[in-house]
DNA sequence: CTACTTCCGCCGATAATCAAACAAAGATCT
DNA sequence: AGATCTTTGTTTGATTATCGGCGGAAGTAG
């Protein structure tokens, strides 16, 4: 055959997907001979990365055997290091959380104190799982900067000093190590857990400040320097009297980040000192914060408005600290989107709060490094080996 | 071998991108045995896919045979539809524009009428390059709407009376046609013709309206619902006096476009009709003219410098009506992009004029044919057919 | 003119894939 | 319950694709 969709790996990715679950469903959907899909089915097992799990349902004759990844004798990592926080997730093959931690942890210590915190609790994790060191396949993680994915290095992150152009990889030997962005893996996350059919989404993030993962054609779109999803210093109109960090003025995140609305609610006379606060003050039951929100939300829907004729996607997810009051932020972005996005574009557009939450950015790392282990190229010289 | 990239299609790839020249190189490249590739180039050759131009340079031994795409017995179209006008331009294979040609033509006539005049023009052009019908392998269309790709089907076009919904396709039988938006094949016919390597391109149009083509990994982004790249209604702070004809205000379009710089002209006591007239009067001079282009670069500017935090595009290209007045555009547009945007995001970005010019639009929808032609998967069928 | 290099087609050996026969395991019919 | 049917999975010999080496072709370098 000629374009064969066969390979080893591609096999593989097709059990990942769950778009196969037995051998004959393997053999219809690659077209090859089921004798050839046996073969490379034996090869995985062999392998030990597929592992048969009892029968399923006859239809009518023998009932086939069901085929899932091994879940055993792997382990994968996803690592969410924000400003203040650790989060790590142990994953097994299937994405299934096998352990997981928090600690509070400043990433302003610089890249050797944090990362070796990180490798000490990976160990703990591991031990946890009851898995050597050596079932660690892959690691994933999300920094709160720009980083050139390609090499793992972060690029002139402004609130992380010490870690320019720092080498993340290389401090973890033996397995394989991916960077990147944490709005990012927090898109991903979210884009495989809760809607992986869709082709283009949109994972905005709203904490302190606001950031943007964008998932195009199913991938991750990371742009020409890797800071692609920087939204927030985008202009916003009504609004050059707030200046930002970045130098400029009427940026998206200096009028409707967690920080700015604190800051708009303190003056008005009731004190906040971030985003966190603010929410606990809408919790409560606070007008006034709930009007400033609502306002919040009304500003990041004119940005997402404009990203909305422009991307076209379909599905934006709204998530950060923010959005744990996503009622009122909801409310606000949907009502300007949809009054300033074009018809053709909102038509079959959904807005909705993340479903993953606070472990969202710790999964969509450890998606990241499974994702990067099942790669076809991966497997395929794993099973040649 | 395992991920084997060497299916007779993916050869054609190597060629036709200009990558692999010789035998030699495809084996290199993708890793096959020579004798393997030499028989899968002789299959093209047999095919009519692939000629050898003579001799190469030697690097000291017998001197390699080079392998061209066969330009004769094959012929492409690309057609650009516009509010007014219909432009065709006759490709060989390899992209060489073979003849062309231009008319006044109202889209406005409907679909049959204007596609009975595409098919006539065709057959001239057919008979002027010296090709049977059958030498016809693909049309690729753009028309100045939005377009359900897949199926070639205009979706609720504004300027389109008669056409919504109307499968283009079917007009033409016995020959593949794709349709897509005008503003789509500019970018990619300015993509393939002069930024190649770029991976993430966006192509401004500038004229009555303002719109904006998506190159994501060297592929055209058309978004859930091919409405990707409408910018021309996204709004613009400190113009909401300026009515749209979508019904909102301070839209890009109605400030900045062709259009509302006439109007803007007329009101300052130089009449101006159209984009066209307006340049007319930069070319000649007009200093009020001048300003008001800078004028409008800038807010197009105010809109990219969003768009290339959100994007991080590697080049933008202007083009468009306007473009042809371009110093006085770009100044604009470049002076608050580069104020508006990260560092990061425009440290290496480019901003520059169309180079493809007027027949941009007829290019590029002869490069989306031929790519189709040429993809992988159409190659290999016509191989082991 | 003679070595040396590179390119290319031929050909037997090797490896991948297939199709068909066969065995297994359950459903269905009588 | 037993025979038959249906679907799954394995085995096997045949077919096909690919490889790697050999030799001729067509140049360069000394």
């Amino acid at each position: 055959m000629t374009s064969a969709p066969g390979s080893p790996g591609d096999v593989l990715t097709l059990i990942s997907a769950g778009s196969a679950t037995t051998r004959s469903d393997l053999a219809r959907l690659t077209g090859l001979a089921r004798s050839t899909i046996s073969q490379r089915v034996d090869a995985l097992i062999e392998r030990g990365l597929v592992s048969e799990t009892g029968s399923g349902e006859s239809t009518g004759g023998r009932p086939p055997r069901q085929l899932r990844l091994h879940t055993a004798d792997h382990a994968f990592a996803g690592v969410d290091l924000g400003a203040t926080h650790c989060r790590i997730a142990l994953m097994d093959i299937s994405g299934d959380v096998l352990a997981e931690c928090e600690d509070p942890l400043l990433i302003a210590e610089g890249p050797e104190t944090v990362l070796a915190h990180v490798d000490e609790r990976l160990d703990g994790l591991l031990a946890e799982a009851g898995h050597p060191r050596a079932a660690l396949k892959a690691i994933g993680m999300g920094v709160p900067g720009p980083v050139e994915f390609a090499t793992g290095r972060p690029n002139n992150p402004p609130i992380m000093p010490g870690w320019n152009d720092y080498p993340i990889p290389e401090h973890f030997a033996g397995c394989a190590v991916l960077v990147d962005n944490d709005v990012n893996v927090m898109a991903l996350g979210e884009h495989r857990n809760a809607y992986p059919g869709a082709d283009h989404l949109l994972f905005v993030k709203i904490g302190t400040g606001i950031g943007c993962g964008i998932v195009a054609e199913g991938k991750l779109h990371r742009g020409a320097q890797g800071s692609a999803g920087d939204i927030g210093h985008i202009r916003v109109s009504g609004h050059e009297e707030a200046g930002c960090r970045c130098g400029n003025s009427a940026c998206l995140e200096a009028v409707a980040g967690g920080a700015a609305v604190a800051r708009r609610l303190t003056e008005l006379g009731t004190p906040a000192e971030s985003g966190a606060e603010v929410v606990a003050l809408v919790q409560a039951g606070n007008t006034q914060a709930l009007r400033l929100v609502r306002e919040a939300g009304r500003l990041i829907g004119e940005v997402l408005a404009g990203l909305v004729n422009f991307f076209n996607p379909e599905v934006i997810v709204i998530g950060g600290a923010l959005s744990r009051v996503h009622e009122h932020l909801l409310a606000g972005i949907k009502e300007t989107v949809y009054r300033r996005s074009l018809p053709l574009a909102t038509h079959h557009l959904s807005i909705v709060p993340s479903r993953t939450g606070i472990n969202a950015a710790a999964l969509g790392a450890g998606i990241l490094a499974i994702e990067n282990y099942l790669s076809p190229e991966n497997i395929n010289r794993i099973v040649n080996a």
